[in-house]
DNA sequence: ATTAAATGCATGCAAGTACTTGCATATTAG
DNA sequence: CTAATATGCAAGTACTTGCATGCATTTAAT
């Protein structure tokens, strides 16, 4: 990738988080890129082949990897809490924006599973790690599905609830949240 | 308001939640309201007349009223439950698209202070209730604010989920999560 | 130093945008 | 019946859109 080619993809990127993909413009993306309109055309096929090439790095998509979970401990408390913080730390308030400012009808087909994909890792990942804290006899049994969904769903809804009316909204700071959830939940599931 | 302006309005409202502001033309308007594109200029000052008089009306806003909340049993379990129910059926995947679709920066000063009533109302009730309920001795002391905001951001959460990913992530039915949640709080708050 | 590739710039184009106008035709009210 | 109102229709405004091209200039490889 060439540095004409990476400067169009994230001024692309970012003018979609702002404003949405219709709303932004060619010309946009050019003045911001710093490059003339007609370069746009000569690197890419037109502009949704910018972001679908966009949505495909690394650097615009949410750095979720397997091991992100790494230090797990085996252990509710810290593991919860490593747990949010791994997915608060990835999923900024820009992030947030920019998947739903990929929110357009011409690019949701495609870019609706990428989109996905962060919230299943940690879907996915919160399951196994439920289902192993059974076998090892640390929890007891549970319908893991639906409490996994309450735990992502506070997690996700906090995040998106903060990028969305900073602090209007939740006055509450992410440490703080972070420790009345996990206290709620380690107590609710243990007790 | 006549039988065209609602029309009118109602088509824009539905156009917006499925396709977002910017992609939504007067001339689809028209289409889908069935009236010739100049009678919306007749009706409305502009496109954007025609959006801010239909956040305005009680049918493409969420009814959030007071009275939501009445059947309140100051028993946490059947009230957490209530809560979840109301925030569910009252932010269908079809308000949660809307609300999406308005965040256009040309729009979004004027609908966001109206979009947040909604979470607000039910924030401010949350925090009501719990703050009556250690008054009657039903619960112990809490960090309300944060506590408040792991409930309404998981049953937020959830619903915004279901909305974009449709069962794709929340395999969870609304009853399953509502009941598991529940009683993790309950269990958490209490224990 | 020579050549080929990358880029800037000006200009153009067909289509689409929100919005307007003038006029014909319905529908309704007094 | 008459007159006011609402609407449709066709055409047009002024502007922006994504996309394209020819030509000059810069940059980089040989």
């Amino acid at each position: 990738m060439d540095e004409t080619s990476q400067k169009i993809i994230d001024a692309t990127m970012s003018l979609i988080r702002d404003k949405g993909y219709v709303a932004t413009t060619t010309k946009d993306i050019a003045r911001l890129a710093g490059v003339n309109e007609c370069t746009l055309f000569r690197k890419f096929k037109n502009k949704k082949d910018i972001v679908l090439q966009g949505v495909e790095q690394e650097k615009w998509r949410a750095n979720v990897t397997p091991d992100i979970f790494e230090k797990v401990q085996w252990e509710l408390k810290p593991d919860l809490e490593m747990f949010m913080n791994a997915y608060m730390d990835r999923i900024t308030p820009d992030f947030v924006n920019l998947s739903i400012g990929l929110r357009a009808p011409q690019l949701y087909d495609e870019t609706a599973p990428l989109i996905m994909k962060v919230p299943q890792a940690f879907v996915s990942f919160l399951t196994e790690y439920f289902e192993k804290m059974e076998e090892m006899g640390k929890i007891g049994h549970f319908d893991f599905e639906s409490l996994v969904m309450t735990i992502f769903s506070s997690t996700f809804g906090y995040t998106f609830l903060s990028a969305s009316f900073n602090q209007n909204l939740a006055k509450t700071s992410r440490e703080e949240f972070i420790k009345c959830s996990v206290k709620v939940f380690v107590d609710g599931i243990s007790g």
